[in-house]
DNA sequence: TGTACATCAGTGAACGCGCGTTCACTGATGTAC
DNA sequence: TGTACATCAGTGAACGCGCGTTCACTGATGTAC
């Protein structure tokens, strides 16, 4: 284990992935330091040459968590009405996003979690949320930005919704019915200016 | 304080009552026995005179508020294509209830926990949404059964999403803009057969 | 190039605290006679 | 009706455990000469 400044970051930059997973999938307050620090090869005194406190860290992997999940919607096409929206929103409302909850979007992860959270983290998550909505808005079919914004917010409660539901569902079938129901109906609803 | 049997109730129902509001405000894992048993106006040890862990006391307090939650839907209107379908939106879409986590409806406020939790919860909350959408899609303006059912489950997660993003918000104005444009299209939606 | 020293990421035991649970006890009510 | 006893909801201190945080220490690497 070197002890340069690339080496200290490298093992960050590995902490904070894994606690952005690990949060999305159990919770905020679900996810001990000492777990966290064990799945990234360490010990947990070594966590606070890393942060000044649980809650840093959680800041910071929620920021991560953000950052991956954009990155990954940009990925997917960019222009209004590409036909990729459809693609996004078949993966998004998929039995493979339900199951992923550690890799998947955080706000259906996380929604009543980041409500309950303090000011900072609750203005950091609705900054995002409205960025997404921005991005998301520029991919609907609508006439003009006005209704591209409501058809966004729209599809947003649609998805983030189905995805949480689906999940709180143990009956795997009564799961698939509800995202695909949804995904059938996002579809035309998103691509189809009235 | 009496020691009668209907003594004994009336102080169960209280705590469970009182459970089911805090645990819909704070999540199920943010709320302490000794909290609750203080706000009853008791002391920790008496808990267990009640429930035999704080798991069963949950369990309780979950079914209760699904009931609590059934029984305020049930107030509104029972026919098929009842305009008060439309109250009904309007009052799970409002900012008071954005607010009012405590009693609310316990799918919004517990999404993410309840996909957390053994089987044992995850059934009881399935059961309950699959309860939830029947009664919903009676209320489906639809040209048939499975029409209506589909229209149910868009509406179900789009006002579980719509609440669940809106609280996410402390940016008020957007959280009201949010909960303003899903109001306006659900209720076309429920109620316009196609 | 080799040697002595400084740095600091990482270690792992220890601490304080909160929480779920247990337990010996209390005292008001119900019951037996 | 009155008295003695049994019951048991509720009390509050104590226990064990897990978790966030602290701290003295280690040892590999970087730097000075």
């Amino acid at each position: 284990m070197g002890h340069s400044q690339a080496d200290k970051q490298k093992t960050h930059d590995r902490i904070v992935e894994i606690a952005s997973r690990r949060l999305r999938e159990k919770g905020l307050e679900g996810v001990g330091v000492a777990d966290l620090m064990k799945e990234a090869g360490l010990t947990v005194g070594g966590f606070y040459k890393h942060f000044g406190s649980r809650d840093d860290m959680v800041a910071e992997a929620m920021e991560v968590a953000y950052g991956d999940w954009e990155a990954k919607s940009r990925k997917r096409g960019k222009s209004p009405s590409d036909i990729s929206f459809t693609d996004y929103a078949a993966e998004y409302l998929s039995l493979d996003h339900r199951h992923d909850t550690a890799g998947g979007c955080p706000f259906a992860a996380l929604t009543a979690d980041l409500a309950r959270g303090n000011e900072k983290s609750r203005t950091q998550a609705t900054d995002r949320v409205k960025g997404n909505l921005k991005k998301m808005a520029t991919r609907m079919a609508a006439r003009d930005e006005e209704e591209a914004r409501r058809k966004a917010m729209i599809v947003s409660c649609l998805m983030t919704g189905a995805v949480g539901l689906s999940r709180i569902s143990n009956d795997e079938a009564f799961a698939a019915e509800i995202l695909d129901t949804v995904r059938e109906f996002v579809g035309n609803f998103a691509m189809n200016s009235k």
